[in-house]
Formats: structure tokens, C-alpha cells, sequence
DNA sequence: CTTACTGTACCGTCTGGACGGTATTGTCAA
DNA sequence: TTGACAATACCGTCCAGACGGTACAGTAAG
């Protein structure tokens, strides 16, 4: 009762998130996922009725998330102070450092059906957009975001490429340009 | 060893990846490979002994085409007219903008299992430290290195985020940025 | 009475892979 | 030349288990 209850549905999320990371994105079982959250099969179905509304929930929660970060970080400095396009680099840098479990369930989505990813597609597009109308110089926005999504992708991949030098040495110099804009 | 023909076993992975495509990365299963390949599933196993083995060879099928394209526009024009990073854009630039369906297999290793992919991490840090030792300004190798990450797993997750021009955008800031070092 | 589950039993389907068989092509001693 | 054998490259069937999903009776809380 006293703090934050996190629901069946949280958990559920949650235990899927780290299934996926555990056993691979394409092996992700339901029994598994309601062992994993302390829930019986049942309660799964109960909160996600079909295995496709589950790999709807886990996009949707990684976007959410995603949403919310942008957001906090736009009402920190949410005058004019920066630009639009070095808070965004700023966010991503960040994010960079620590390791977000939840990308493991996109993954799991996306093993089961590209088009569950359509909604993360809109989502860049939009945002995309948004940067595109608040930024002079668009092709510096093309890199950045394209520097940036390749950053995502190889975190989203695991696969640790680049080493901290390399990876700041890049992001300072996106963060030169957006300055310069 | 390798006949001039097609092979059973290249008709095998071509199916695979083909396959992956249509029924997504988490849903390739032996028997539709065999089927599509005009293979029965006794004659697929033959060729790869489990499933394991046909991801991995998906793989290194996929990394070979990238090997080949590179060695290909290196003997190109083989001297140094240009340098080793101009010639990775334009490269990466021309690959743009075909599909490759190999993609799809990779992702179907990936849903399987991560780890199949460690080949292709150990194949990037190699490339990278070979533009790494070729190239003066690291900071920009970097970043041209990350936006072609960025373009590729676009193509991979199969998201047309950017349109031709904001894509030509960038290439040719990339081009110009390498030039200029 | 409703909400939010638990727990168990079950169903039809699909899956990786084992296995035994077979046609064709070499190899080689007599 | 021939007959015996072996290797290659598959084919087709079968199976134990896992999977997504259904059904339903029970229950504890508000």
C-alpha cells in the first residue's frame, strides 16, 4: 500500500523487456513472460488479450518513454537558451551512457512483425519534422540525427563499436556545428 | 567446392532471406525455407545441420557482399586519387539506394539469437580502425562513420524516415567534410 | 456486484531435428 | 571391362515438445 504500487501491467511490460534481452527478441514466450512477472497466464491474457497487443504495449511504452525525456528536457531549459537541435544531441548523449532494457522489447516486436515498428517510424518522422522547423541549417540536422540513430542502433544491437573517446569525440563535434547554426 | 550453378545451398539462403522479409525476422521456420527454396526439408538439413548453422550462414553471406563491394570500389580506382573514407561514403551512398534483401536474413539471425551478430560487430571495428589509420580527423571519420550506421539501420528496420533529398543532403556534407581533410 | 486477477486443464498447430531411404556419381581392384 | 563399394546430395516421414490461445471455476478487495 505505501509508495507507488507498480500494476500487473508494469510488470508484465517490465519481465518482457528483460525476457527478450534474456533469451533473444524472436524467442520471447507468454509462459515465460507470466512466469517472469509473477503472474499467472491467465492475468497476462487478462491485461494483454492477444501476444500482438503486447508487442503493441512494449513499442508504445518505449516511445512513451522516449516522449517523456524529450519533454523533461525541454521544460529544464525551456527558454531559447539552446536550440532545439543541441538539446535533442544533449538527450541522446545521455541516453547514450545508460542502458535502456526496454529497447530489448522492441526488438521483440520487431521479430514478430515489422509493421509493429510503424508507429516508432511516424514518431522520428515527426520529430524529425519538428527539429527540421526549428533549425536553420538542415543538412548539419541531417547528420546529427542521422549520427544519432546510428548511435541508437548500435546500442539497440549491443554491439559496443565505438569506445567513449570516439563516441564524445563525434557528439562534441555535432554539438560545435548546432552551436555555429 | 563452389559450383557456377546455383547451388542448393545458395538457393537455400536466398529463400531464407526472402522469407524473413515476408514473414518477419522471428517467424522463419525450416520447413518454409525448404519449401521456397524448392528443397525438401531432409535435403535443407543436409545442407545446414541446424538452424543455427543457417543463420550463421546468413551472416557471413551478408558480410561477404559487404567485403566484396568494398574490395570492388577500392580496385575501382585503386590508387589514391581518392581516400579510403570518400570511397566508404560513396559506397555506403550507392547502397542507399538498392534494396538489398540479404538484410532481411540478418535479421532473422538477430531475432534468433544476438550473438549472431557478433561477426558483423568484430567486421565494423576492423573497417573502422582501417578508415581510423587512413584518415587525418578522427572526430569527422566519427561522424560520417555513425550517419552511414544511421542510414543503414533505417534500411534495415525497413523505415524510409528521410526522403532522396534530405538523405543527398547529408551524403554530400559528408563529402564535402572528407574532402576538405 | 464488479474488478482484477489466480490456477488448472486443455486444444490444435507448428517446430526443429532425427532417421531411414534413394538416385547418381565416382573410385578402384580383379 | 566389370562388379563392388563408397561418397555425395538429397527426399519424405515422423515425433516429442513448445507454442498461442481458450475455458472456466475460484477468490479477495472495494
Amino acid at each position: 500500500m505505501a509508495g507507488h504500487r507498480p500494476s500487473s501491467r508494469d510488470k508484465i511490460l517490465a519481465a518482457a523487456s528483460e525476457l527478450a534481452d534474456i533469451v533473444g527478441p524472436g524467442n520471447l514466450s507468454l509462459d515465460a513472460v507470466a512466469q517472469r512477472a509473477g503472474v499467472s497466464k491467465g492475468g497476462l491474457l487478462y491485461n494483454f488479450p492477444t501476444k500482438a497487443k503486447l508487442m503493441q504495449a512494449l513499442v508504445q511504452d518505449y516511445l512513451k518513454s522516449f516522449e517523456d525525456a524529450l519533454e523533461a528536457e525541454a521544460s529544464k531549459h525551456g527558454d531559447a537558451t539552446k536550440n532545439s537541435l543541441t538539446a535533442y544531441i544533449e538527450l541522446s548523449a545521455r541516453e547514450c551512457e545508460q542502458k535502456q532494457p526496454s529497447a530489448a522489447g522492441v526488438l521483440a516486436a520487431l521479430a514478430e512483425d515489422p509493421d509493429f515498428l510503424n508507429p516508432v517510424r511516424d514518431f522520428k518522422r515527426q520529430l524529425l519534422d519538428r527539429l527540421k522547423s526549428e533549425t536553420p541549417d538542415t543538412a548539419k540536422l541531417m547528420v546529427a540525427f542521422l549520427v544519432i540513430e546510428g548511435l541508437r542502433s548500435m546500442k539497440l544491437f549491443d554491439m559496443d563499436i565505438l569506445n567513449d573517446d570516439e563516441r564524445n569525440m563525434a557528439l562534441s563535434y555535432l554539438l560545435g556545428e548546432a552551436a555555429a547554426s
